[in-house]
DNA sequence: GAAATTTTGTGTAACGATACAGTAAATCGT
DNA sequence: ACGATTTACTGTATCGTTACACAAAATTTC
């Protein structure tokens, strides 16, 4: 690896003058030197020391990301969708991090990330309680959130992208209504985050606007660890063998996000029902896998590229610019209908 | 942020001391002053800059990481595996890209890599020219590769860290045949890997000691552009469109891998094809998802989490020690009977 | 009790880049 | 033709850390 010297001495110039070329200040000096200079970088194959530059600058072209898991479709999903727009149009590379939705993992990644110099960092759904993500950024780092709301009336130093979660579960269950059914459940894990939360009023509000907020139930799955991939699909398998035993069952069940849904979907099958023949199952995510499925699911679609788009947008000015304010995005969920909803017979 | 001066004026020594309490050099100084400069340092919350480290030292704690495409759950899967580990146990974090099985875009990470001073990289299934990944090696790369077998007789500066491809193919086309099945195909995309590559030899190897050959048939999706996810389904999805048309069709169907399976299953029902009773369908990497389809689907396990480990513990050891020869490791994939095989009718 | 050794530190030059002040030569205006 | 300005560069300090040479004080050795 060779070092701006070597550039400087091959050019016959300072390293001063290889500097202000590498930094597109190329009309400072004769034409002629510029020329000697750029065929000395491209002879040596010269690239400069990003880590040099950083620790002179103070700034380093990478940004952090966190996801539960990255064995998630969804969040693999959306991981790829940022990592591609911040290389190609920033290039800007991705430190990851699985925090498993544990306090104590983000908290060290953002120790990382603030010792590793990055500035910028998204981070995907987190537990309700920001504290320690709002501190974080007091230390110093620009945060944009995913899938959580702001606190209302809070001034928040972190920039929050969401899509409407309360809309996303309202229009699904409405879904379920629409075609008749009564007696509808909405399956999510035990552990709370905000877009859970925003979720199960959307179903309650449904349900009662139609209601049937008497029959309705959120039915929560065992406090067992979990954090987003194959676990998640397991307890939707258990709650439904749980649900299939219910007198006066549900016939209309809505998962918290995809996965559920698709261990929804197998564990009512293992007990024997049909689906959507004896029960209707709605996911929300609308993950690529929902159309292999058999039938094929019905889901909720987010509009991740535009929302991975702003995510990438947001950090960036605010890293090329900190004052300015931040502010929420939230996105609407619109309703694709397959063939895991039918109407009640 | 506070530096290292601080922490020295606070504790009133040198900076040279407070580095050697930093890099567990405490007995070279009374007990007092190793406690003076300890408490400096809990006070002020400081945490070295591994920037200026990096720059005087030459090491960076993070690795590189490509994969085709995070949103593909089987890389997602990988790279949980693989990010776990090198932060748990050496403290390692993890720079990500997606390469979409583009050279060029690999070839850039490589300079990218090589430019924030990261020399330890796992690559996640390339293209079957290593050209450019071994020049990356030359370059000072620590490159531990996985999904590609070793050039037979040359020595790699590349660890290899692979799954017998051959065999996986062999096994789940065994399994077919096993089940009374005469008429196979196996179903890949059109571009070439290295393992793909294996797998087909796998499957004319298993097809022909059954005396299949005549039979056996191998199916390539169109040219398309592709690096697993969705599309990799799709294609999927329009093979069995076509094998479901075909004269004499096919009874029994490999996928080159469980997203293809998927598909392969979709595009057979869309067709009108029973699975198994019609057709018969196996993939090959056993993700969780797996479980979730309807049949749930037989496919052939890759001992991930065993792989992960070994391919971390390969850069760690070879960044610690760029002397010690490279290696091929080679792991043994297992069949993994579900519901999408049964017995030809 | 003088010399040798150990303990307990410190000072300074890097690592590779950038920023900014400074300077010599060329060009300009009148 | 002389000062003023512009052009085309260069020298040097600096970012935060570590390595290494060095040194003063304390302790040991004989």
């Amino acid at each position: 690896m060779h070092t701006i010297q070597d550039v400087a001495r091959k050019a016959g110039v300072s390293t001063s003058t290889v500097s202000n070329v590498l930094n597109g200040r190329g009309n400072r000096m004769a034409a002629e030197t510029l020329r000697r200079v750029q065929s000395a970088i491209t002879d040596l194959k010269y690239r400069p020391n990003t880590t040099a530059r950083h620790l002179k600058t103070g700034h380093t072209p990478l940004i952090g990301l966190l996801v539960p898991s990255m064995a998630n479709p969804m969040y693999g999903f959306i991981a790829r969708e940022i990592e591609t727009l911040a290389q190609e149009r920033y290039n800007f590379r991705i430190m990851i991090g699985n925090t498993y939705r544990d306090r104590e993992k983000e908290t060290r990644f953002f120790d990382d990330l603030l010792s590793h110099g990055v500035r910028g960092v998204i981070i995907i759904s987190s537990l309700i309680d920001e504290q320690h993500v709002e501190s974080a950024a007091d230390r110093g780092l620009v945060m944009v959130s995913y899938d959580r709301r702001a606190t209302p009336n809070i001034r928040s130093i972190i920039d929050h992208v969401t899509v409407d979660s309360f809309e996303s579960a309202r229009i699904a269950t409405q879904h379920l209504i629409d075609q008749g059914h009564q007696r509808l459940a909405f399956v999510t894990p035990a552990g709370r985050t905000m877009s859970r939360n925003e979720k199960i009023a959307g179903f309650r509000a449904a349900a009662k606007s139609a209601g049937l907020e008497k029959t309705a139930q959120v039915v929560e799955g065992t406090p067992v660890d979990e954090f987003g991939d194959s676990m998640m699909s397991e307890v939707g398998r258990a709650q439904a063998a749980l649900l299939a035993g219910q007198a006066d069952r549900a016939t209309g069940v809505i998962g918290v996000n995809d996965l559920m849904a698709f261990g929804l979907m197998a564990g009512f099958r293992d007990a024997g029902l049909a689906v959507p023949d004896d029960v209707s199952v709605i996911g929300i995510d609308n993950v690529f896998l929902s159309t292999l499925m058999h039938p094929a699911m019905t889901s909720v679609r987010l509009p991740i590229p535009e929302m991975a788009q702003v995510m990438v947008e947001r950090v960036m000015s605010r890293l090329a610019d900190p004052t300015i304010p931040t502010q929420e995005f939230i996105f609407q969920p619109t309703l694709v209908p397959r063939g895991s909803v039918a109407p009640l017979r």
